[in-house]
DNA sequence: GACGAGCAGTAGCATTGCTACGTATGACGG
DNA sequence: CCGTCATACGTAGCAATGCTACTGCTCGTC
């Protein structure tokens, strides 16, 4: 899979999977390993940012949370977070059914043998 | 649809096009619209820049078509552009699948109104 | 003559994900 | 005590790609 067929996508990944309750980066990486059944390995450059970005339009808010020393960030979802969610789920069904549509739609009628 | 969406699937688009026999640029952009209901609608200089690169990268050959002085440029696959076209439908499966697997795989099992 | 539709093309931009790197803590083996 | 790994966060710089806005040409029509 090229490296570019997630641009646009990664916003609605991470916000699906925030929906199911906060996480943090880390844990983020590695639900999108499973749930995408090894698809998506994301690199923490790739996951970190995006959150960021995530935050700045105030999808999702972030809280230090410190066990012992080892801190995360927790990520949640904000109420524009999921009005975005559903948004994109919307977004992406009509764009993945226009592109199967038209890479599925034309498979010519004469063999090409011929 | 954000814009970015496209990225990365606009090859594999055309190439399903072209694979229905030779088009030039500006009825490939019409065959889009139409073969996704709309959804697709590219500017100009979405396509012809996109042409050149599959060109480029030796996926399509082109040929100058003159009618009566108004030429246009005929766009086919090569054999290369076909196993492309093989590969991207591959992976557009398995990328299609993955994201909806995470979109559609985490509904929450609470309600949220609790 | 003006204007739109068909047809092709380029320059420059913004966005986005990736690579490579840096930092810190806790656990475990030697 | 030291090294190394897994956990966890982060940034700088890069490359790719599609979009906006523009130009230029021919033909048909008003």
């Amino acid at each position: 899979m090229t490296a570019e067929a997630l641009k646009g996508h990664l916003d609605g990944l991470l916000l699906a999977v925030l929906e199911r309750g906060p996480a943090h980066g880390y844990a983020l990486i590695e639900a999108l390993r499973a749930g995408s059944g090894g698809t998506f390995d994301l690199p923490t450059g790739t996951v970190y940012p995006a959150l960021r970005r995530l935050e700045t339009s105030g999808l999702v808010a972030s809280t230090w949370e410190k066990g012992d020393g080892r801190q995360r960030r927790m990520y949640e979802l904000t109420t524009a977070g999921h009005r975005h969610l559903a948004r994109q789920r919307q977004s992406w069904r009509q764009f993945s059914g226009a592109v199967t549509a038209v890479m599925d739609g034309g498979e010519p009628a004469w063999t090409p043998s011929t």
